[in-house]
DNA sequence: ATATTATATACCCATAATGGAATATGTCAA
DNA sequence: TTGACATATTCCATTATGGGTATATAATAT
Protein backbone atom coordinates (compact mmCIF):
# COMPACT_ATOMS: atom_id res chain seq x y z
CA UNK A 1 0.00 0.00 0.00
CA UNK A 2 3.02 2.38 0.05
CA UNK A 3 6.25 2.22 -0.98
CA UNK A 4 7.61 -0.24 -3.36
CA UNK A 5 11.00 0.23 -2.51
CA UNK A 6 13.22 3.14 -1.13
CA UNK A 7 13.59 5.38 -3.68
CA UNK A 8 17.25 5.74 -4.94
CA UNK A 9 16.87 9.40 -3.67
CA UNK A 10 15.75 8.12 0.00
CA UNK A 11 19.33 8.10 0.92
CA UNK A 12 22.96 7.51 0.21
CA UNK A 13 22.56 3.68 0.71
CA UNK A 14 19.99 3.59 -1.96
CA UNK A 15 21.82 6.09 -4.68
CA UNK A 16 25.00 4.23 -4.59
CA UNK A 17 23.33 0.77 -4.34
CA UNK A 18 23.32 1.44 -8.40
CA UNK A 19 26.98 0.30 -10.30
CA UNK A 20 26.39 2.97 -12.56
CA UNK A 21 26.02 5.69 -9.95
CA UNK A 22 29.29 4.16 -7.85
CA UNK A 23 30.87 4.66 -11.47
CA UNK A 24 30.52 8.49 -11.40
CA UNK A 25 31.50 8.90 -7.90
CA UNK A 26 34.57 7.02 -8.59
CA UNK A 27 35.67 9.49 -11.45
CA UNK A 28 34.50 12.65 -9.82
CA UNK A 29 36.70 11.76 -7.07
CA UNK A 30 39.70 12.84 -9.29
CA UNK A 31 38.34 16.28 -9.28
CA UNK A 32 35.65 18.41 -10.59
CA UNK A 33 34.19 17.27 -14.10
CA UNK A 34 31.52 18.43 -16.96
CA UNK A 35 29.09 16.42 -18.03
CA UNK A 36 30.20 15.89 -21.22
CA UNK A 37 33.50 14.47 -19.92
CA UNK A 38 31.94 11.83 -17.43
CA UNK A 39 29.72 11.01 -20.94
CA UNK A 40 32.78 10.39 -23.06
CA UNK A 41 34.87 8.67 -20.33
CA UNK A 42 31.60 6.55 -19.20
CA UNK A 43 30.44 6.00 -23.06
CA UNK A 44 26.61 6.33 -21.94
CA UNK A 45 24.05 8.48 -23.37
CA UNK A 46 24.17 11.84 -22.12
CA UNK A 47 20.38 11.78 -20.54
CA UNK A 48 21.45 9.34 -19.21
CA UNK A 49 24.13 10.03 -16.91
CA UNK A 50 22.76 13.52 -16.05
CA UNK A 51 19.72 11.75 -14.77
CA UNK A 52 22.31 9.48 -12.71
CA UNK A 53 24.07 12.76 -11.37
CA UNK A 54 20.56 14.44 -10.44
CA UNK A 55 20.19 11.39 -8.13
CA UNK A 56 23.17 11.96 -6.74
CA UNK A 57 22.41 15.59 -6.05
CA UNK A 58 19.51 14.84 -4.08
CA UNK A 59 21.23 13.10 -1.90
CA UNK A 60 23.84 15.43 -1.15
CA UNK A 61 26.61 13.14 -3.04
CA UNK A 62 27.49 15.90 -5.22
CA UNK A 63 27.81 19.53 -6.21
CA UNK A 64 27.06 21.51 -9.42
CA UNK A 65 28.61 25.12 -10.20
CA UNK A 66 27.98 26.16 -13.68
CA UNK A 67 30.73 27.78 -15.70
CA UNK A 68 29.70 29.49 -19.10
CA UNK A 69 27.07 26.11 -20.67
CA UNK A 70 28.61 23.60 -18.92
CA UNK A 71 28.10 22.33 -14.99
CA UNK A 72 31.00 21.49 -13.11
CA UNK A 73 29.98 18.45 -10.75
CA UNK A 74 32.08 17.94 -7.56
CA UNK A 75 32.01 15.12 -5.21
CA UNK A 76 30.47 15.76 -1.54
CA UNK A 77 31.55 12.39 0.04
CA UNK A 78 30.40 13.33 3.36
CA UNK A 79 27.30 10.85 2.96
CA UNK A 80 28.82 8.40 2.38
CA UNK A 81 30.20 8.04 5.30
CA UNK A 82 26.98 6.75 7.55
CA UNK A 83 27.75 4.27 5.09
CA UNK A 84 30.74 3.59 6.30
CA UNK A 85 30.62 3.87 9.88
CA UNK A 86 27.86 1.20 9.46
CA UNK A 87 29.67 -1.33 7.59
CA UNK A 88 32.61 -0.51 10.33
CA UNK A 89 29.93 -1.99 12.83
CA UNK A 90 30.47 -5.50 11.48
CA UNK A 91 33.96 -5.54 10.66
CA UNK A 92 35.12 -7.93 13.71
CA UNK A 93 32.51 -10.37 12.54
CA UNK A 94 34.22 -10.58 8.86
CA UNK A 95 37.52 -10.41 10.25
CA UNK A 96 36.56 -13.26 12.66
CA UNK A 97 35.68 -15.38 9.76
CA UNK A 98 38.93 -14.47 7.34
CA UNK A 99 41.11 -15.13 10.65
CA UNK A 100 39.48 -18.88 10.83
CA UNK A 101 39.87 -19.14 6.83
CA UNK A 102 43.53 -18.07 7.71
CA UNK A 103 43.76 -20.67 10.49
CA UNK A 104 42.51 -23.48 8.57
CA UNK A 105 44.90 -22.81 5.89
CA UNK A 106 47.85 -22.61 8.12
CA UNK A 107 47.14 -25.59 9.91
CA UNK A 108 46.48 -27.81 6.53
CA UNK A 109 50.37 -26.33 6.30
CA UNK A 110 51.48 -27.46 9.05
CA UNK A 111 49.96 -30.98 8.53
CA UNK A 112 51.88 -31.28 4.81
CA UNK A 113 54.84 -29.68 6.32
CA UNK A 114 54.92 -32.31 9.06
CA UNK A 115 53.87 -35.47 7.00
CA UNK A 116 54.57 -34.18 3.78
CA UNK A 117 51.72 -34.55 2.22
CA UNK A 118 49.72 -32.98 -0.91
CA UNK A 119 47.86 -30.28 -0.26
CA UNK A 120 44.52 -31.84 -1.68
CA UNK A 121 41.45 -33.05 -0.05
CA UNK A 122 40.30 -36.32 1.27
CA UNK A 123 42.47 -39.32 2.83
CA UNK A 124 46.30 -39.31 2.61
CA UNK A 125 47.73 -42.64 1.46
CA UNK A 126 49.80 -44.17 3.92
CA UNK B 1 14.51 -2.92 -22.59
CA UNK B 2 16.27 -4.69 -19.40
CA UNK B 3 16.29 -4.53 -15.83
CA UNK B 4 14.32 -1.27 -14.13
CA UNK B 5 16.57 -1.76 -11.50
CA UNK B 6 19.22 -3.94 -9.99
CA UNK B 7 17.27 -6.66 -7.97
CA UNK B 8 17.50 -6.63 -4.49
CA UNK B 9 19.43 -9.76 -4.84
CA UNK B 10 21.89 -8.57 -7.51
CA UNK B 11 24.65 -7.87 -4.83
CA UNK B 12 24.89 -6.86 -1.03
CA UNK B 13 24.54 -3.06 -1.53
CA UNK B 14 21.38 -3.50 -3.05
CA UNK B 15 20.55 -6.04 -0.24
CA UNK B 16 21.76 -3.74 2.27
CA UNK B 17 19.81 -0.55 0.70
CA UNK B 18 16.67 -1.45 2.11
CA UNK B 19 16.66 -0.30 6.25
CA UNK B 20 14.72 -3.17 6.92
CA UNK B 21 17.70 -5.80 5.74
CA UNK B 22 19.88 -3.49 8.02
CA UNK B 23 17.67 -3.68 11.06
CA UNK B 24 17.33 -7.13 10.35
CA UNK B 25 21.61 -7.61 10.31
CA UNK B 26 22.13 -5.33 13.74
CA UNK B 27 19.60 -8.09 15.43
CA UNK B 28 21.65 -11.35 13.92
CA UNK B 29 25.11 -9.10 14.93
CA UNK B 30 24.30 -10.37 18.12
CA UNK B 31 24.12 -14.13 17.32
CA UNK B 32 22.12 -17.36 15.66
CA UNK B 33 18.32 -16.04 15.95
CA UNK B 34 14.85 -18.17 14.86
CA UNK B 35 12.62 -16.37 12.68
CA UNK B 36 10.06 -16.06 15.21
CA UNK B 37 12.16 -14.40 17.30
CA UNK B 38 13.00 -11.77 14.79
CA UNK B 39 9.38 -11.38 14.09
CA UNK B 40 8.67 -10.37 17.64
CA UNK B 41 11.79 -8.16 18.32
CA UNK B 42 10.44 -6.20 14.87
CA UNK B 43 6.88 -6.45 15.27
CA UNK B 44 6.94 -7.23 11.23
CA UNK B 45 4.57 -9.63 9.77
CA UNK B 46 6.55 -13.32 9.66
CA UNK B 47 6.41 -13.45 6.10
CA UNK B 48 8.30 -10.36 5.76
CA UNK B 49 10.66 -11.20 7.52
CA UNK B 50 11.32 -14.44 5.66
CA UNK B 51 11.30 -12.46 2.39
CA UNK B 52 13.65 -10.05 3.71
CA UNK B 53 15.84 -12.97 5.40
CA UNK B 54 15.94 -14.69 2.04
CA UNK B 55 17.19 -11.86 0.50
CA UNK B 56 19.93 -11.56 2.74
CA UNK B 57 20.46 -15.20 2.08
CA UNK B 58 20.81 -14.87 -1.91
CA UNK B 59 23.22 -12.60 -1.61
CA UNK B 60 25.23 -14.37 0.98
CA UNK B 61 24.50 -12.21 4.19
CA UNK B 62 22.91 -14.34 6.22
CA UNK B 63 23.08 -18.69 6.83
CA UNK B 64 20.52 -20.66 8.19
CA UNK B 65 20.63 -23.88 9.89
CA UNK B 66 17.55 -26.04 10.42
CA UNK B 67 17.16 -27.08 14.26
CA UNK B 68 13.64 -29.06 14.94
CA UNK B 69 11.18 -27.21 13.40
CA UNK B 70 12.78 -23.83 13.37
CA UNK B 71 15.73 -22.38 11.28
CA UNK B 72 18.55 -20.47 13.13
CA UNK B 73 19.82 -17.34 10.97
CA UNK B 74 22.91 -16.25 11.62
CA UNK B 75 24.84 -13.75 9.89
CA UNK B 76 27.85 -13.55 7.16
CA UNK B 77 29.26 -10.18 7.55
CA UNK B 78 31.95 -11.90 4.61
CA UNK B 79 29.71 -9.63 1.84
CA UNK B 80 29.81 -6.75 4.03
CA UNK B 81 32.95 -5.97 3.13
CA UNK B 82 33.40 -4.96 -0.67
CA UNK B 83 30.81 -1.90 0.89
CA UNK B 84 33.45 -0.98 3.38
CA UNK B 85 36.19 -1.15 1.27
CA UNK B 86 34.83 0.94 -1.26
CA UNK B 87 33.47 3.71 0.88
CA UNK B 88 37.07 3.47 2.20
CA UNK B 89 37.95 4.60 -1.17
CA UNK B 90 36.23 7.92 -0.35
CA UNK B 91 37.61 8.27 3.23
CA UNK B 92 40.28 11.15 2.95
CA UNK B 93 37.54 12.92 0.78
CA UNK B 94 35.24 13.68 3.65
CA UNK B 95 37.44 14.00 6.40
CA UNK B 96 39.18 17.02 4.32
CA UNK B 97 35.64 18.28 4.41
CA UNK B 98 35.41 17.81 8.05
CA UNK B 99 38.74 19.22 8.90
CA UNK B 100 37.84 22.93 6.64
CA UNK B 101 34.68 22.50 8.80
CA UNK B 102 36.30 22.27 11.80
CA UNK B 103 38.84 25.10 10.65
CA UNK B 104 36.31 26.87 10.15
CA UNK B 105 34.55 26.44 13.34
CA UNK B 106 38.18 27.31 15.08
CA UNK B 107 39.00 30.40 13.38
CA UNK B 108 35.69 31.88 14.00
CA UNK B 109 36.23 30.78 17.91
CA UNK B 110 39.84 32.73 17.54
CA UNK B 111 37.94 35.66 16.05
CA UNK B 112 35.63 35.73 19.13
CA UNK B 113 38.34 35.73 21.99
CA UNK B 114 40.25 38.42 20.15
CA UNK B 115 37.47 40.81 19.42
CA UNK B 116 34.77 39.64 21.98
CA UNK B 117 32.34 39.36 19.38
CA UNK B 118 29.23 37.30 19.17
CA UNK B 119 28.67 33.86 17.07
CA UNK B 120 26.99 35.09 14.48
CA UNK B 121 26.88 35.81 10.77
CA UNK B 122 27.37 39.64 9.07
CA UNK B 123 29.84 42.26 9.44
CA UNK B 124 31.10 42.67 12.72
CA UNK B 125 30.42 46.15 13.99
CA UNK B 126 33.73 48.42 14.54
C1' DA C 1 -3.80 -39.68 11.61
C1' DT C 2 -4.50 -35.07 13.28
C1' DA C 3 -3.72 -30.85 15.39
C1' DT C 4 -0.31 -27.40 16.30
C1' DT C 5 3.72 -24.82 15.75
C1' DA C 6 7.37 -22.67 12.68
C1' DT C 7 8.50 -20.95 8.41
C1' DA C 8 8.20 -20.28 3.39
C1' DT C 9 5.64 -19.19 -0.94
C1' DA C 10 2.09 -17.42 -3.98
C1' DC C 11 -0.78 -13.77 -5.35
C1' DC C 12 -2.31 -8.97 -5.65
C1' DC C 13 -1.44 -4.05 -5.82
C1' DA C 14 0.74 0.42 -5.95
C1' DT C 15 5.00 2.46 -6.79
C1' DA C 16 8.93 3.54 -9.20
C1' DA C 17 13.34 2.91 -11.50
C1' DT C 18 16.08 2.17 -15.72
C1' DG C 19 17.46 2.88 -20.53
C1' DG C 20 16.25 4.89 -24.94
C1' DA C 21 14.62 8.46 -27.91
C1' DA C 22 12.90 12.85 -28.57
C1' DT C 23 12.65 17.33 -27.04
C1' DA C 24 13.15 21.36 -24.07
C1' DT C 25 16.13 24.79 -21.78
C1' DG C 26 20.13 27.59 -21.37
C1' DT C 27 24.32 29.82 -22.97
C1' DC C 28 27.48 31.57 -26.10
C1' DA C 29 28.91 32.98 -30.99
C1' DA C 30 28.24 35.20 -35.48
C1' DT D 1 18.12 36.59 -34.63
C1' DT D 2 19.81 32.33 -35.80
C1' DG D 3 22.67 28.55 -35.00
C1' DA D 4 25.63 25.50 -32.42
C1' DC D 5 26.84 23.54 -28.18
C1' DA D 6 25.96 21.72 -23.24
C1' DT D 7 22.80 19.82 -20.30
C1' DA D 8 18.18 18.74 -18.44
C1' DT D 9 13.52 16.92 -18.81
C1' DT D 10 9.68 14.21 -20.61
C1' DC D 11 7.56 10.06 -22.23
C1' DC D 12 7.66 5.11 -22.89
C1' DA D 13 8.07 0.09 -21.93
C1' DT D 14 9.82 -3.26 -18.91
C1' DT D 15 10.79 -5.00 -14.61
C1' DA D 16 10.60 -5.72 -9.83
C1' DT D 17 9.95 -4.18 -5.20
C1' DG D 18 7.61 -4.45 -0.54
C1' DG D 19 3.51 -4.94 2.25
C1' DG D 20 -0.73 -7.60 3.03
C1' DT D 21 -3.31 -11.78 3.19
C1' DA D 22 -3.95 -16.44 2.35
C1' DT D 23 -2.02 -20.74 1.89
C1' DA D 24 1.54 -24.35 1.43
C1' DT D 25 5.24 -27.10 3.53
C1' DA D 26 7.80 -29.06 7.40
C1' DA D 27 8.37 -30.86 11.93
C1' DT D 28 6.62 -32.04 16.43
C1' DA D 29 3.20 -33.43 19.75
C1' DT D 30 -1.03 -35.94 21.03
Amino acid sequence: MDMARAPTTFDSFNAVAEPCRRQVLGLLATGELPVNDLVNSLGWHQPQVSKHLRVLLQVGLVRVRRAGRQRLYSINAAPLKPIHDWASTFEHLWQHQLDRVKQRAEAKAVLMREQGGVDRMGPVKK
